[in-house]
DNA sequence: AATACCTCCAACCGCAGTTTG
DNA sequence: ACAAACTGCGGTTGGAGGTAT
C-alpha cells in the first residue's frame, strides 16, 4: 500500500496566512531547516497543508527575497530569458535569485507582456527593430544565442571553478550547518534566519496594524534596505548582463526552484544522496571541460548583450 | 461621495515526475 | 511492482487596494 496522507483533508485551512501562521512556520523552519513539508502541519500544529505550507515559505518567508518593483535590469533579463528558455519560471528565477517563480511570473503577465505586446504592435503598425525573440529573430541566430548562452554559463563555471582563492563575488560553499543564507551569501550558521526575521518582522508591522499607509512604506522599505545593506542585491550592473555572476546564484544559495540548487541545498542532498558520492561540480567541471566552448564562448560574449533590447525601456 | 473599473499579487488548482511503504 | 503520497512547477483565480468616472 502507498503512505499515510500527510494531513487531514479536512480541516485544512486555505486563504490568507496569519502573522501567527507565519511565526509558526518560521519558527519550525529556524529549528529543522526547510524541507520535510509533509511533517510541517504535524510539528507545528498549522491547520494548513504541507504544500501550502511549502509555497508559503519559498515565496514569502524565504530568506532573500526581495519585494518592491523590478528594475529595469531585471527586466531585461526576464525578457531575454523569457525568450530563451519560454515559461519556464522556476528556470528563471534561478537567475534572478532574489525574486521568486511566482513573482518573476506574476511580473511578466502583469507588466511584461503588455509592455511587450505594445511595443511589437506600436500604433504605426510596424514591428519593433531590434526586438529580439524566437519568434522575430531568423533560426541561425536564435541558434547561435541559444548557443551564446550556454556558452557563457560554461565559462562562468570555468571561472568558478578555476578560483583557488575566494573572489568577493563568488559565494563560498562552506555550510556549517548545511544551510546557506544567500542573503549573505555566506554560510547559514544557525537558528538565525536573519532575513526571515526581517520578514516577520515586516508582518508583524502589519500585524500591529496601525495599518496606515505610512506603516506599509515604511515596512517595505525597510526590507528591501535590509536586503540591499547586506550587500547582495542584485543591482543593475549585476544582473543584467554579467551572467557569470547571475551563476551564483545558481551554486551560492538556496534556491527555490533550481534544478543545480537543488541537489546541493540540503533538501536536494536528502532526497538525491548519490550526488554526495559524486561532487556535483566535479560533474559540471566534466561537462564543462567536454567541450572547448570557453573560447567560442569569449567571443560570442563580446557580441552579446542586452543592450539590443534597449529599446524597450 | 459613490460606483465601476483596473491592477497587483498571494494563494489555489491541477498536472507530471519522484519517492516511499 | 505497484499504488498512493510527496514535491515542484506553471496556469489561473479571487480579493484587496488604487484609480477613474
Amino acid at each position: 500500500m502507498g503512505r499515510p496522507p500527510c494531513c487531514d483533508k479536512v480541516g485544512v485551512k486555505k486563504g490568507p496566512w496569519t502573522p501567527e501562521e507565519d511565526i509558526m512556520l518560521v519558527s519550525y523552519v529556524q529549528e529543522h531547516g526547510p524541507g520535510n513539508w509533509r511533517s510541517v502541519p504535524t510539528n507545528t500544529g498549522l491547520r494548513r497543508c504541507s504544500k501550502s505550507c511549502r509555497l508559503r515559505w519559498t515565496n514569502y518567508l524565504r530568506p532573500g527575497i526581495k519585494r518592491g518593483s523590478f528594475t529595469e535590469d531585471e527586466e531585461k533579463m526576464i525578457i531575454q530569458l523569457q525568450a530563451l528558455l519560454g515559461n519556464k519560471w522556476a528556470a528563471i528565477a534561478s537567475y534572478l535569485p532574489e525574486r521568486t517563480d511566482n513573482d518573476i511570473k506574476n511580473h511578466w503577465n502583469t507588466h511584461l507582456k503588455k509592455k511587450l505586446k505594445k511595443l511589437k504592435e506600436p500604433p504605426n503598425g510596424h514591428s519593433m527593430v531590434g526586438f529580439s525573440s524566437p519568434h522575430t529573430i531568423s533560426r541561425g541566430q536564435w541558434e547561435k544565442r541559444l548557443q551564446t548562452d550556454i556558452n557563457k554559463a560554461k565559462q562562468a563555471l570555468h571561472e568558478a571553478l578555476s578560483l583557488e582563492k575566494p573572489s568577493p563575488n563568488v559565494p563560498q560553499l562552506k555550510p556549517s550547518n548545511g544551510y546557506y543564507s544567500f542573503t549573505e551569501l555566506k554560510p547559514y550558521n544557525g537558528p538565525a534566519y536573519a532575513s526571515s526575521i526581517e520578514n516577520i518582522a515586516r508582518l508583524l508591522k502589519g500585524w500591529v496594524k496601525n495599518s496606515t499607509k505610512q506603516a506599509q512604506e515604511n515596512s517595505s522599505t525597510t526590507l528591501n534596505d535590509s536586503v540591499s545593506s547586506e550587500g547582495t542585491q542584485i543591482g543593475p550592473k549585476q544582473c543584467g548582463v554579467d551572467l557569470s555572476e547571475a551563476f551564483e546564484s545558481l551554486f551560492g544559495f538556496e534556491s527555490s526552484n533550481s534544478d543545480f540548487s537543488q541537489s546541493m541545498s540540503p533538501e536536494g542532498s536528502e532526497r538525491k544522496p548519490d550526488v554526495g558520492n559524486q561532487n556535483p561540480l566535479s560533474m559540471l567541471e566534466d561537462w564543462l571541460l567536454d567541450e572547448g566552448g570557453v573560447v567560442q564562448g569569449k567571443e560570442d560574449l563580446a557580441n552579446f548583450s542586452f543592450d539590443e533590447d534597449v529599446e524597450l525601456f
